[in-house]
RNA sequence: GGCGCGGUAGCCAAGUGGUAAGGCAGAGGUCUGCAAAACCUUUAUUCGGGGGUUCGAUUCCCCCCCGCGCCUCCA
């Protein structure tokens, strides 16, 4: 079966494939560099490190590009207060960004790309789309007319039929012929940086920077383009507009789009005082795994509901699913190998995959891993988990980590060493066998207060850092 | 107003034209010196409300209510 995608572009699920059969050119939008990323893009991004994951598992090669904007109407007022170059000031937040990825576990794409960077490229394209007669000048901007582009609107699906061609329909800053246009090189402002061109010294409009990064690295066609459910409309409908204007060729064969998270079910907003960054959230106290964890726990296309509850009861899973690959690791078991316990690993790799396949169901695909985890644990209970079973299950929870990337815990600083800890156990031990149990209870809350948790097994004492 | 998505147990969340996954929380039990972990039982006769199609609908159609998104630079 192979893997499916919902496809914004057809609006069904769409069986994938790339075109040379191997490498997904895929690119994604990445962040505007002017503030810290909030959870929200930080859903869409652990989208995007899902789909990547899974794509590679399915044995596909990776090409993904990303890119940063690093100039950007907020970026230049906010750089200009601070008395700042663009660049001075997006450092700081592009550093943030990764930062903030990579404690996520997110996989950084193979490529990064600075709008700033590809300034000369994107002048080529709007010479380009000039010469083909797509654009027009007003007020010193350059405009891409949309009327030159009859498919304008597919993605999208909006109905423009209603709307009056060269109608002023709002009070835009800018003179547009028609609403719909929209702005690909900006004529410099007094005091804002800029960069000199044939049309003029100025900067570039927002939706020129993927449309040339994205051809440039991965060529005229891509098999995946990405990004929040936001951007569908105008921003993907416009890259679309310019790509297909200069290259009369699909942009992007598959468009997938993550839906926007809600926070104590309601929209997120600075006002609402509900807008989180994950250096807000890990200052409160919650561990990045927990927030990848829940973040990857619903489907991609539903509005997940982040709430502080949820990541309590994620924790809490979270624990589950911990306590299992301990107990999987470690533990004992009778020699031999049950062939059943070998079958229903496989049944439960299988239910896997096939929710994974099918439009990336991490719901579902986390459903086949804890009934697997309850039928082995239960197995466990009763010896009849065998040696020979301890592999395959192993397999099981690899191929599932190098998906949801959760099972290693959090590096701690500080606390207390592995031999002191063993020290303690070793004690506790002995006053356990004198029946000194007063100390042995001492022992373990005074560990539990250095944030280590004793477990009394069958085959003795394990003990696991919280 | 136009277009679109969604409303499933206390909370989160899958799913299907044939009789409701999974997680968290709660209750009872097994095990244990006590815990912890784990397991077992239990918690939606029902999937926002009302019609319709059907042998049968949570799943398809229509209407209504509610929430949310997009409709010019917001993931």
């Amino acid at each position: 079966m192979a893997v499916r995608f919902f496809n914004t572009l057809t609006q069904q699920v769409d069986d994938f494939s790339t075109q040379d059969g191997k490498t997904v050119r895929m690119y994604t939008c990445g962040p505007t560099v002017y503030h810290f990323v909030h959870i929200g893009n930080l859903r869409t991004f652990t989208f995007q490190d899902l789909l990547r994951r899974w794509l590679r598992y399915r044995g596909y090669t990776l090409n993904h590009v990303m890119n940063i904007t690093d100039v950007e109407d907020k970026i230049i007022r906010n750089a200009m207060q601070q008395g700042k170059t663009l660049g001075e000031y997006t450092e700081v937040y592009e550093k943030a960004f990764l930062e903030d990825i990579d404690k996520l576990r997110l996989e950084r794409p193979e490529r990064l790309v600075r709008a700033t960077e590809h300034i000369q490229e994107m002048l080529d394209a709007i010479a380009k789309l000039k010469q083909d007669g797509y654009t027009y000048v007003s007020d010193g901007s350059v405009y891409y007319r949309i009327a030159q582009f009859p498919n304008y609107g597919k993605l999208a699906r909006l109905d423009f039929s209603g709307m009056k061609s060269g109608a002023r329909v709002d009070v835009d800053e800018y003179d547009k012929d028609d609403a719909r246009d929209f702005v690909l090189w900006k004529q410099r402002k007094e005091g804002e940086p800029y960069w000199d061109s044939d049309f003029g010294a100025g900067r570039p409009g927002w939706h020129i920077e993927c449309s040339v990064m994205a051809m440039k690295y991965l060529g005229e066609t891509l098999d995946i383009h990405a990004g929040g459910i936001d951007l569908t409309f105008p921003h993907h409908e416009n890259e679309i507009a310019q790509s297909e204007a200069i290259t009369h060729k699909t942009f992007s064969r598959f468009w997938l789009h993550a839906e926007h998270l809600m926070v104590e079910g309601q929209k997120m907003s600075k006002s609402l005082g509900n807008f989180y960054t994950l250096r807000d959230l890990m200052e409160q106290g919650w561990q990045p795994d927990v927030i990848r964890y829940l973040l990857t726990s619903a489907h991609y296309r539903t509005k997940l509901n982040f709430t502080m509850d949820g990541l309590r009861s994620h924790a809490s899973s979270l624990e589950r699913l911990r306590n299992f690959k301990l107990r999987l690791d470690g533990e004992k078991f009778p020699d031999g190998t049950n062939t059943q316990l070998i079958e229903r690993t496989a049944t439960a790799l299988r239910d896997f995959e096939l929710a994974m396949d099918d439009d990336l169901n991490t719901a579902g695909a986390l459903a086949a891993i804890f009934e697997f985890i309850r039928d082995a644990n239960s197995a466990m209970d009763g010896a009849q988990f065998t040696a020979g079973n301890r592999e395959p299950a192993q397999a099981l929870l690899a191929a599932f980590d190098s998906i949801f990337d959760i099972l290693r815990p959090v590096e701690r600083e500080g606390g207390l060493s592995d031999e002191a800890i063993d020290a303690l156990v070793n004690e506790r031990i002995a006053a356990k066998k004198a029946k000194n149990f007063a100390r042995s209870d001492e022992i373990r809350n005074l560990l539990l207060e250095q944030g280590v948790i004793l477990e009394d097994t069958r085959e003795g004492t394990r003990w696991k850092r919280k």
